[in-house]
DNA sequence: CGACTTTTTGAAACGAGTCAAGTGCAGTGG
DNA sequence: CCACTGCACTTGACTCGTTTCAAAAAGTCG
């Protein structure tokens, strides 16, 4: 990764920047403003990836657009996917000096980064930012005690619910959720296979919940069915 | 909670501060040391409840000595214990205000406490502070996402051989565990039955893995083979 | 269109859950 | 000191939800 040249990577940086102003409430923004710091982006192809598991963790990120998958690994190749990242999203952001899981593009995507040790030197000395560190990795394990629970907990439907309301809660357009990820990363992520979770959708399906338009574009037609079903 | 009186809680404060010195590495000693903040201490007997789930997040606690398990339940009352907490770990940390999960004592337990507020004050003027709190949460989500990988990729035996390991890892007092939760907390960590668990204890004794002396009381004879099996 | 991948669907197998009984251990009181 | 009681734990038999394996259908892209 990062093989392009300096200049390729100054200029497409800027370009984001033009392009793509962040939301108000962007902690990321928010860290480069405050510390001045210099941000650049880097695009990503469909299943490239964009950090692995234990290596150093030279850069923290931003997605601009696309999407991403972070996953650990048994030796065996079972994986759990541990968070999908989308639009807005930071992710490998560490307090260690490595990465605790795989970052790969779930499809073509842009991301912001900037370095960790930048980072670092404002966090020593700016409280805000070093609280807003903090806050991120925060949201983080919130994220991770409900999936928690999801994991330890939940029947097959009621994990493909709550992955509806998730997503339908972080990507509405419009009344149209557009996955960006296949059954198989679904399944990953909600410790399923792909097949429980086709079967779970097409049920649904069945049931009127939800409409298909292709396997990715969904339109939940009873939002508070699947409330009910997830608990 | 709470319900004794302040000169109560601040003898007993001193009383703990004499008799249990933190060991060195103490994080919260250290918060405690560099914000001249004064803690007190608490006991709780068994199954008594320490804070619950959506509660104002009033102060954060440290085990003294005994253990302590954080739990989320479901409407229906399934129940996914997120961490178990021995001696000298820090929990009930929040960023927000309010906690995300219940916090019983498993066994007789003393906990330090301090106000969150104070904390909080000091973390807002001193970056020291306000590191070690993303450090003591950084430290909960890496628990987290191992035990994700957990939850929604591992066996049976894999899920029990990682817990026996866990606990020799965090309270090897001399060779022997002495686990202070039942068979069913340690299910509901896991994310299995409490028969399951006790099948996959008494598969492992077969095997001459592992001894007991009372069904809490185990001895670990090949740690190798408890490392193979979990991966 | 044709080749490929992704998704759906079906049938059979399996691992863990459920239900139920039996065992063991700690604490209590006769 | 030992039966009695109440839990915690173990074990067995059966059930069930999910996985596995296989094949067909649908969708994607050059």
């Amino acid at each position: 990764m990062l093989s392009q040249s300096a200049a390729t990577i100054e200029t497409k940086a800027l370009f984001a920047k033009a392009m793509c102003p962040p939301p108000a409430d962007d902690q990321f923004a928010t860290v480069m403003g405050l510390a001045g710091m210099v941000a650049t982006s880097f695009r990503y192809q469909k299943d490239e990836e964009i950090f692995g598991e234990d290596e150093p963790a030279e850069y923290v990120y931003q997605v601009i657009h696309g999407a991403v998958r972070t996953y650990k690994l048994l030796s065996d190749g079972r994986r759990q996917i541990g968070s999908f990242h989308l639009a807005g999203d930071v992710f490998g952001l560490e307090y260690g000096t490595k990465h605790r899981a795989t970052a790969e593009a779930l499809c073509s995507t842009e991301v912001r980064l900037i370095q960790r040790r930048s980072l670092e030197n404002v966090a020593k000395v700016d409280v805000q930012v070093s609280r807003i560190l903090w806050n991120v990795t925060s949201g983080e394990l919130r994220h991770a005690e409900d999936h928690m629970l999801l994991l330890g907990c939940k029947t097959a439907m009621e994990r493909v619910a709550a992955f509806l309301l998730e997503m339908d809660r972080r990507l509405k357009a419009s009344s149209m959720v557009a996955l960006p990820m296949c059954r198989r990363d679904i399944g990953d992520y909600l410790g399923l296979t792909l097949e429980t979770v086709s079967r779970a959708l097409s049920q649904l399906h069945d049931q009127g919940v939800l409409d298909f338009s292709g396997a990715r574009q969904i339109v939940i037609r009873n939002r508070q069915r699947l409330r009910d079903i997830n608990e």
